[in-house]
DNA sequence: TTGAAAGCGGTACCAT
DNA sequence: ATGGTACCGCTTTCAA
């Protein structure tokens, strides 16, 4: 069943036809209500892959992430797909993993397939030194990079301020004489180099001692996290409060310190699930991932209607407080 | 860049260069590289959608699940698309909700675009009463269900045996003496409903009467876990353990009992990264999504070879234990 | 081993 | 408002 079938049962040229899948206003309502009647009665539906070659689009946006079991690229993805679902697009999923090879080839298979659009999520696209797949990437299609940022011709980037967001939950926890600030994390991407730096710098303005910065990496499980803990605490490293770059490494911080009796403020990232399931509940730093993925869609909206659009976008980070921190809310200041 | 640039420039027919592009062995060796050199050299990428309608496939496999940021799925999403990418098949991603009407729609669509076939993730696809839309998409495409069964003409289910390994570790607990099982769900999918069913068959296979067996189903939320547990306990109602369809039931219940200085069993199901960030860990019920996985890419690779290719693949489930419960070893029976 | 040409199923320009 | 037709870029059959 296809265009010459439904053309012949209706009596019209595939022209006409055409002109009726395409909602061209130049056919007689007439002539539509036919075509449209018979197409219902056959079950036609025009095929994609003939559409895709005479418009050069399906319809389709890459969408790329490391690793989809991660919580905040699995939030972004069903955001993401939610939102270009209203435009009558579908996603092609990535997982690359965190080897510079296999990224590179996910991306070109992308361009290979005629994607529109792709969409890069997390700070783990951007590479150290060799960004040259992106850069050539956006040559044939737009790029949009979540939560990570690389200055390049079509490249079009939104990112929470994180670094902000760490810097001041470090203010507020050293004005209520937390001034000791154990801080964790696990990766030194784009993403993570910001937190850990709206760590030092908060610890800076608040003019804490070099001897008070206390910035530790462990590795992303749980255990390497008790560990870690329970080797400071036996050390007799002082410290009497706790952040985190991610909410896994909070909440096993988090439970390990109450293991040993330890009642200190404890403040995780992301506002995952996890969050809520720890005991006491985990005070965590919301990235804005809704509002980002919004932004994303919005730019391609954007310059799919010639619109001028920034390559940066930045939006700020939001402390949702549960019962492992909350801000004193007298006398506070930055 | 086509293929008529790529004759031109090599000076054969495009007859000749598609044969390259399709590894077909009725080429010279030296036209073969002749033509693979000047792609190389002019960067020549086919045209997917080109390609896609002559060979009516663009090697792309719809999948399907309700909530992408539910850690099952999402697991069982990167395993799919891992194993996939194997095949250079990409995988289109729709997340659908829980409406039935969006779920038809998703699925017309996938059949629409003309993917090679579609997975489904979840029992929440199998419709208590109306399930034609998968039957009508199982007439063009085969259609693969992760954990549901259905049984309709070229459609595969590949489950897990969830209610038996209810029915398991019911008896275990009640063989060590935790005799009134509390059980926590909060859906009546066909795999919710298997798990009550293991549930209710364990507790009547040990013997136990109908005022110990008590199933009580919350909504999907840590709060509204909390505040039933609490009301039980308000209410004098006895339990000596817990068991729970989904991780986060039983973590919050975990939680909420200890804050009630209730130190008892507890199993959750699923074995997701919750399971490591509660305290004290939970141990949980692995229900083999990998291996679900496996079986289903392996399931369409069978039929493309011809192979006969059974409707129905049972996976046994497997108890992980953790901190919250650890079965006793000794005179264990069923 | 190679080439010519007929599809595949649409879109869109140019006439009428 | 409608039709004729070139074209999108590849696959595949049939001849040579």
């Amino acid at each position: 069943m296809n265009i010459y079938d439904i053309a012949e049962k209706c009596g019209v040229s595939i022209a006409t036809v055409s002109r009726v899948l395409n909602n061209s206003p130049r056919v007689s309502e007439k002539t539509r209500n036919k075509i449209l009647s018979v197409m219902k009665n056959e079950g036609y539906v025009p095929n994609a892959f003939a559409r895709g070659l005479g418009l050069d689009s399906m319809r389709m946006i890459g969408v790329m992430c490391t690793d989809i079991t991660d919580p905040f690229y699995a939030n972004a993805v069903g955001n993401i797909e939610r939102l270009f679902k209203r435009q009558n697009k579908d996603i092609v999923l990535c997982c690359t993993g965190n080897e510079l090879a296999d990224k590179k080839k996910s991306l070109s298979y992308m361009v290979d397939r005629r994607v529109d659009a792709v969409v890069l999520i997390g700070s783990a696209f951007k590479e150290e030194t060799d960004n040259s797949h992106i850069r050539r990437a956006a040559e044939s299609i737009p790029v949009i990079i979540i939560n990570g940022y690389i200055d390049l011709p079509n490249v079009y980037c939104v990112v929470c301020d994180e670094r902000g967001a760490v810097r001041e939950n470090v203010a507020a926890l050293v004005n209520e004489g937390y001034n000791k600030i154990l801080y964790l994390y696990d990766a030194s991407t784009y993403s993570g180099n910001e937190k850990l730096s709206g760590y030092k710098e908060g610890c800076r303005l608040c003019g804490l001692s070099a001897e008070d910065i206390l910035s530790v990496r462990v590795a992303h499980s749980v255990k390497a996290v008790e560990e870690k803990i329970n080797e400071l605490i036996a050390l007799g490293t002082e410290f009497n409060s706790v952040m985190a770059s991610e909410d896994i490494l909070a909440a096993a911080a988090l439970n390990t310190l109450r293991k040993n009796g330890k009642k200190i403020p404890v403040i995780g990232f992301n506002n995952s699930a996890i969050a809520e399931c720890t005991n006491p509940s985990l005070t965590s730093v919301d990235n804005m991932a809704e509002a980002m993925c919004e932004t994303a869609v919005r730019l391609l909206d954007d310059m799919a209607e010639q619109k001028n659009v920034p390559s940066k976008t930045v939006i700020s980070a939001r402390l949702i407080e549960r019962e492992s921190y909350k801000k004193n809310r007298r006398g506070q200041k930055l």
